[in-house]
DNA sequence: GTCATCATGTAAGCCGTTACATGATTGC
DNA sequence: GCAATCATGTAACGGCTTACATGATGAC
């Protein structure tokens, strides 16, 4: 919610319809929590209620009604409304804006949603700041492969969580792969932007 | 929990090792939480309470202490304890192996913990039974791709977000790999099986 | 006028966590 | 006797979910 806050102010409707859309089943969120949050965050003095100026939010989506003559008069009939007056527009103020990159950065849980949330708005660190959020994240996938290959054959355990823990492992050692490209990415990005500091 | 004690009575602390060992990560649980959901169990009649007569339980770990005489000492000192009367150990009821298989079973939630737990289990299904199992998953994993494949190049999201897409795409198209073989080696077994049925 | 969608909220319940409290057994 | 481990529990808190309640707006 705050990294949506943090690129423009939205109401709780539009924030939960853009959190589903782009983040999908990885991180769904129900109203009945959604709004909660909400009045606790604006309590907490991270966001404000805002006055939704100019903005009239995105335009309503015309639902076929399978007449195309109906479909094509209401596309036309559409103009801009004047006022909305139930929805309550919320802005992070320089508080939450802190808290936000706070979160953002923090000793993470060894936890796969959270490193996919975090990694889908990180674009609102540094660029230091992420190179040093990737390579956390890298060093947990590399403690995180170091007791299986530590464990001796085990006969313990039957074939199907044996091929589960294989899997696991031969997935963490994918996701080590994509962490290396990304940071090799981010490496020379944060190279160039010196140089050309360097070179102005 | 009912998984582990279907292969034999335990009590709730030997219960949280085991968990802790061999699903690791992967299914943590407090103490917290597994008493008050053994009460829950025992109260609804899926496990009840029994004597542990016989079983001494693990033998206790010797905690090196770096003088290696003294840990010799402590070795040869060990030997079985007569009684234990803390301990409350708990086995399952026909009802309880019932809740357990239809908890296997049971629609699934498009969870990769949820599917990670039931597979590490599935060997107390029947061979068909997890046939199904395995092939319901894999029915999941498509739908999940499918999304994915008909958006079009969306240039609204970000560099990391659109790399995070990508890859999780193809964590997708592994485990749907890994699934497939899963399956194939299952089929095989049946066929096996209902081989030496006919034969017989 | 009615239905769908937009929009905001409340209440009850579930379940998990942390922190705390207690006590037996064993090694040294 | 003291510390570590084994072992069982309770209490407070947090946060999410579902279900429910309300009402505005716009399409037809």
């Amino acid at each position: 919610m705050l990294g949506l806050l943090n690129e423009q102010p939205l109401h709780g409707y539009e924030l939960k319809k853009r959190l589903s859309e782009t983040l999908g089943p990885l991180w769904g969120i129900s109203f009945g929590s959604l709004y909660p949050a909400l009045r606790r965050l604006e309590r907490s003095g991270a966001i404000t209620e805002t006055v939704s100026e100019g903005d009239d939010g995105p335009a309503a989506p015309i639902v076929p009604t399978g007449s195309v003559k109906g479909d094509l008069a209401a596309a036309l009939r559409r103009r801009p409304r004047s006022t909305r007056r139930t929805r309550k527009a919320y802005r992070l103020t320089d508080a939450g804006r802190e808290l936000f990159i706070e979160l953002l950065t923090a000793p993470e849980t060894d936890d796969e949603r959270s490193f996919a949330l975090r990694l889908s708005f990180c674009r609102h660190l540094t660029g230091p700041e992420r190179l040093s959020f990737l390579e956390r994240r890298r060093t947990q996938l590399t403690q995180r492969l170091a007791p299986v290959r530590r464990t001796a054959p085990s006969r313990t355990v039957d074939r199907y969580t044996r091929s589960l823990l294989e899997h696991r492992a031969q997935t963490t050692q994918h996701d080590l792969e994509w962490i290396d490209e990304l940071i090799a990415e981010e490496r020379e990005l944060v190279e160039r932007t010196e140089e050309g500091a360097a070179s102005a």
